[in-house]
DNA sequence: GCTTGTGAATCTCTTCACAGCG
DNA sequence: CGCTGTGAAGAGATTCACAAGC
């Protein structure tokens, strides 16, 4: 059950929404193609998939959808939760702060930092905000080692190494800026701004496939 | 200069970013070493990109940054610019609105859309914003063919049909929620929380490679 | 020497297609 | 039968490595 790819990664996380879904809505065994379709995935990707991480439905009837629920949950959850600081309280970190506050039972905003005085101190959407300064410190106590990154561009490089110095393992970085950080430190970028180009692009060519 | 992947479209936006800045630096050429280094890639992957695009660099001593500006511009951009719509107006479509109007040249976010009427009928950040009952209207006159979504899951589906019967040709899809559309509308989907979900087991197992 | 441009090799990811099972 | 699990084939993307230019 090791080395599983991003991609795999990536694609339990969307099994596992859809899976919640389904249950919700009172199923209990799905097929691959079903879960393959909802997905845009192809039959043979899921099972690929499922195979990756040593999962087994029973050839009768699919797969069970709690057992592969909490089977993706082993795989990619913290079972004790993981605790995550969001930085930088501008305009795109505010509107994170609720947005990852709203849904996930193992992922927490635990801590908010900023720069600016006039944003720290105080509790937004359930989440205390501190001043900078205060970064290491706060993430050893809170022992965080997953953070959110919506700094400025020019900060953004700064701010990563204070992260990392501080015992941080993975960020999730939306400044439009390269990281170099060791390799002990996973960085996954969201680049809106590159998303947004290639977007236009695919709108003015007609469409690949 | 036909069909150019997705990848590749992606960094050449990145090779474009770098470009821009080292141009602002008052540097006038560049090695493909140099370039890939600051994106983060192999040189022999830029040298393929601009090969892709039929961009040569003079032999001699790397390539004209100014030239290659240009180059890439005719690839990625609409030369008449490009209007963009932005749909769903709560937290983290607002928090877009300033973040894009920022940047670009060429693409900019002329009308936004809500449901909710307290929403609508204002103009924030520069952008006038429309309740969604005038979504196709305002879309057709603005001749507007590339859209931003941020609404609910629950709403994404259904409104991204509106927007590919109105014309939209490519859709930036913030929406946790996998969208159906004819093959013609291009979408890119930015899943945050999948993401954040990525990173977080990126921190627990050690770094890849 | 240092580049760029590029065929060929390699690596990675996805799909095919079928054996095996209930 | 229709499903899963999986070896093998296929597609795509990346890197190697070297010819050719200045």
């Amino acid at each position: 059950m090791n080395k599983i790819s991003g991609r795999t990664i990536e694609r339990l996380s969307f099994y596992r929404r859809l899976l919640i879904k389904l249950a919700a809505g009172g199923e209990d065994r799905v097929y691959s193609h079903r879960l393959a379709e909802e997905v845009g995935v192809t039959a043979a990707q899921v099972r690929r998939d499922l195979m990756e991480i040593g999962f087994s439905g029973s050839t009768k009837k699919g797969y069970d959808i709690e057992k592969l629920v909490g089977f993706i949950g082993k795989v990619l959850d913290n079972p004790s939760g993981e605790p995550v600081a969001l930085v930088g309280l501008g305009n795109l970190g505010r509107a994170l702060l609720p947005f990852f506050a709203a849904h996930h039972p193992k992922l927490k905003i635990v801590a908010a930092f900023d720069s600016d005085p006039a944003k720290t101190g105080r509790v937004i959407h359930g989440c205390r905000s501190y001043p900078s300064r205060e970064l290491q410190p706060v993430i050893e106590r809170e022992k965080i080692r997953v953070a959110i990154l919506t700094v400025p561009a020019a900060a953004a490089q700064e701010v990563s190494e204070e992260l990392a110095a501080a015992g941080v393992k993975g960020i999730l970085n939306f400044a439009p800026a390269m990281l170099r950080l060791p390799a002990a430190v996973s960085v996954e970028s969201i680049d809106m701004a590159i998303a947004l180009e290639k977007i236009a692009y695919l709108a003015r060519r007609g469409r690949a496939e």
